[in-house]
DNA sequence: GACTTGGTGTTGCATTGTGCAACATTGGAT
DNA sequence: ATCCAATGTTGCACAATGCAACACCAAGTC
């Protein structure tokens, strides 16, 4: 029986590596779309009509730091703070048709990438692959 | 069967959950050394000698920015610069005693994080999960 | 020996992403 | 009517990063 600790650190050591080179490749991607930009647009479209704190929680940032992103993004007309006619709280966020367009363009990019890679992966490994990634974000962080 | 470009979207999401995720715990937790930091102590540590070169091709840094974190580790005595006796290319780079002590104390801070995170999974599913993760790393970049 | 060349590290400069703290706003509850 | 909690914004500072230009040095080449 394997060292618990072991392998808790030799997944450990294998997360650091991924993230590290994760937020490395991300400047040199999309012109005018940093990753940053692309999963702020990639997690509206899937939620859309959220507000700056849903998008603040998901991600665990500060609220200002998306405050401004969102801002790029509004500037950008990527989104549209409605003005809350269904008048509950904070502004819900939407894509705008050019967001629609450039997110699915943006993300066509990183899938061709990403397919690529995984190109040695039978289906069921992909499936296995996304599931357990899957359950380790749905963790509480500890 | 499902679809294959669906699967990877999936795992595309995921991944940027947890990359973006994992950035953003990186700011609180030890003092004095940050994620950049660790990861640069902790890939020393497993290859000592290493030159600067290689820690950037590893994580996918740029040159400058490598050099920068190490002066900054060296001014820490975190590392040293051994002059190169047997003098081959560039500047082997180790882990000082006292660089030793704090690696050691900030991993175990990590994986004590790790760990709780991790406390529902049996080992195998934890191994398949380094497996999966080690495999994904190994990939050539697309 | 002098000259070039390629690999390695450093520095100046600009930029992005980020947090914190203070503030502003606004919808609800008492 | 008043207070409160949630939400968003802004001023400020800072860490990490890339690029381009430079410095250095070992190893060949003539």
């Amino acid at each position: 029986m394997p060292d618990r600790s072991a392998l808790v650190t030799s997944v450990q050591g294998e997360l650091t590596t991924l993230t590290r080179r994760g937020t490395a490749r991300a400047r040199n991607s999309h012109p005018a779309l940093s990753v940053v930009d692309q999963s702020l647009l990639g997690f509206i479209e899937s939620n859309q009509g959220c507000r700056a704190i849903d998008i603040a929680d998901h991600f665990h940032l500060n609220r200002s730091t998306v405050s401004r992103q969102l801002r790029s993004l509004a500037d950008a007309r990527l989104i549209s703070m409605a003005p809350d006619p269904g008048s509950t709280r904070g502004q819900p966020i939407v894509l705008t048709q050019r967001g629609v367009e450039v997110q699915a363009e943006a993300a066509a990019e990183v899938l061709d990438a990403l397919t690529g890679r995984l190109v040695g992966w039978t289906d069921e490994e992909v499936a296995a692959f996304a599931d357990i990634l899957r359950r380790y974000n749905a963790e509480p962080a500890a």
